[in-house]
DNA sequence: AATGAATGAGTATTCATTCAT
DNA sequence: CATGAATGAATACTCATTCAT
């Protein structure tokens, strides 16, 4: 699947009518290029369009304000990143059908779906990262997206993994705390804060899930 | 030490002929608190000269440019980022004088460490959390620092304690990033993303020790 | 008569064989609506289409310009303004048949049918008070329109009276200035101006008669 | 008294320690006479600053808005066409003192007064007239000036001379609308609608104060 | 040293008009 | 005939920076 596709499929979503033309494609593309290299505020209405070549007056045809471009390049993006389709086929396995995967299992799938996703939208990454702490309507959306899809299920897991005995009585959301700031933190240092040095994606995603397994498992 | 004695501390550094001035540190407030509100691109130089009480004309006379300024206030920052004073004395106290610290004395003091100065320094974090993406000079100014004052010394110590035995036999570099992501990773989750929530600190800190410990440790 | 069929007989004026269509009424009512809420130059042919129910091409399909729609809808008003139809039958009346109207009567008759074509024509005269101050064409045309069917008949018919010693011998064009400003200011007045207010539209009208009466009959 | 030293009178009161700067005078000069040329709506900020002379900043840092500045030049106006300074003068004269003023003198001196203000003015005029239709606040402001200074005290006036039998016994209210009127019906035309045409004006004042007079005196 | 008025390039946004469908 | 996407020039307004006082 091509870039523009991959993209195309994104901005779709939800106004399934609506189609997007090839001329807002290349605006998404600009922008989301620009506004990842020099941020929201820093990036320009004029160099976006000609970055895709169309006039300035254009973007403003597609979307009412810069701001409004911004939004509608994050808000499907946003959540996608805080917990993957997948979660609900393995939410089901775990939960519902207790098939008898190990916690190491879901961390390893959980830790492969993030990789791919966060390799695939980098850019988009670069930018919620950056604006989410100057836009609160943006946190908000963040934060929502993330209690409604993610934190709740998070708990119904670990609980049960605990209750299972495969992992360390501590407090709940301390044990995802540190699930999940070691998968990002791993993600965001490979592909965010040091993506030009050389990275054996296979061993360190291995020791990452080490880490994570020797750091929460009963002794 | 109230606020602005520490602030002139840090920015006296490196300068000390030239004094700086009481305008000169309430330019740097305003600048600190404006810059981490809305990010150096979207903050104005005018309404930084407002909040400190000062004419607009007289930032100029401190700093040629209003990147100037960031960087005076960036600058001083970035080694103290980077590792502590202390560390000194750690490293001497083990690789040199071979007293006996176990490895997870030396994380928590580390963890200490870093803890207390992003507590105290969490404004100027955040602009250099947000900056750093987009001028490659402080990404530049960053990287050296931290290879020049930590990676090496860090390096050191982890090959120290894996010889002994006290940690597990992988890669040198994994063990630093897992480390610092961690440690980081709370921080940044604990003052920067959710500080509002309620924290009980001692608590998350010996968790966290304990984390990285069970994680690296031999068995 | 509804609106729309009395809108469209002006309009269709002077180009019999080019039928008006639907759509071009709609976008004149529209037009007509806009600028005389908020004048020409403040209205966007896109609110105009918005409200005419068509695409923003449309407009320019039937009018080369949006100042072009200003002059469609303007002209054919212009000369309505200037003199009534009614003009030329009591001209006749008066100059040729010598009928003994007496010159209340002709003031009454031109008050009532000027009283009626504002009352009909409110929005349309807004523009053109607005607008002729901006456009010299249009303030041309107007001129002509007045000189040529108002003017030239106005001062025929004071002499006449002027002659009969109906009325007092100043300037005929003062008499005709004086006549013109106090029905004219009555009419803006009432129509324009505070509109808002009751008024008591019959007693009025016979003061405004009985005052330019009496401000101009002899002793 | 040179036209700049007049304009500087009437924009300095009511702010006397606010100095109104050379600049500040060109771009009243400039905004005066490309909004009375143009309109509000179709004069651009850059026009303006290039007559006066400055850059188009240099009008912003005087004047938040384009607004501001229309309201700047026209609010010190407003007051004074509604009402004479001098009027207070004549009310006490007529009303209090009970001096022996004709009602004709009255009207000689209100029609006097307003001359020179509106020849003195007409710039200003013109933009009053043509905006007070589109700004509301601004329609607001001239009424209650307009109710305050003006109408309660020609009520006064009005009833004192009919109550004296020396003006008819019609509504006083309409008495002041055709007095107000004719005289700003003449005014109107003989500055601002065609003011290139030759005007006799003590012959045409002298006929307007006769119309007056006997459009109201008994008999 | 400090001020703040002045600058002018740059910003997001609007709008009349064109033209391929 | 009608549409509406596309244009690009123009708009009001902002802002870092300069400089005379």
């Amino acid at each position: 699947m091509s870039e523009q596709e991959w993209l195309k499929e994104i901005f779709e979503q939800g106004k399934k009518d609506q189609k997007v033309s090839e001329k807002q494609i290349k605006i998404i593309e600009a922008a989301v290029e620009i506004f990842s290299e020099k941020g929201y505020a820093a990036a320009s209405t004029s160099e976006i369009a000609k970055k895709a070549g169309v006039a300035e007056g254009t973007i403003f045809r597609h979307y009412r304000t810069k701001k409004d471009l911004l939004y509608s390049i994050i808000t499907p993006t946003l959540l996608k990143i805080v917990f993957p389709v997948v979660a609900k086929t393995f939410i089901k396995q775990v939960l519902v059908k207790h098939e008898d995967l190990s916690f190491d299992e879901i961390i390893r799938k959980m830790l492969f779906n993030r990789y791919n996703f966060v390799k695939n939208n980098t850019p988009l990454l670069k930018i919620i990262l950056q604006e989410i702490a100057f836009h609160d309507e943006m946190k908000m959306q963040f934060q929502e997206a993330f209690m409604d899809h993610a934190y709740n299920k998070l708990i119904e897991v670990v609980e049960y993994y605990q209750a299972k005995g495969e992992i360390i009585d501590i407090p709940t959301k301390s044990v995802i705390r540190m699930v999940v700031t070691t998968i990002f933190g791993f993600l965001i240092m490979r592909f965010i804060i040091v993506p030009e040095s050389e990275w054996n994606d296979e061993e360190e995603i291995e020791l990452t899930i080490q880490f994570i397994m020797n750091g929460l498992s009963k002794k």
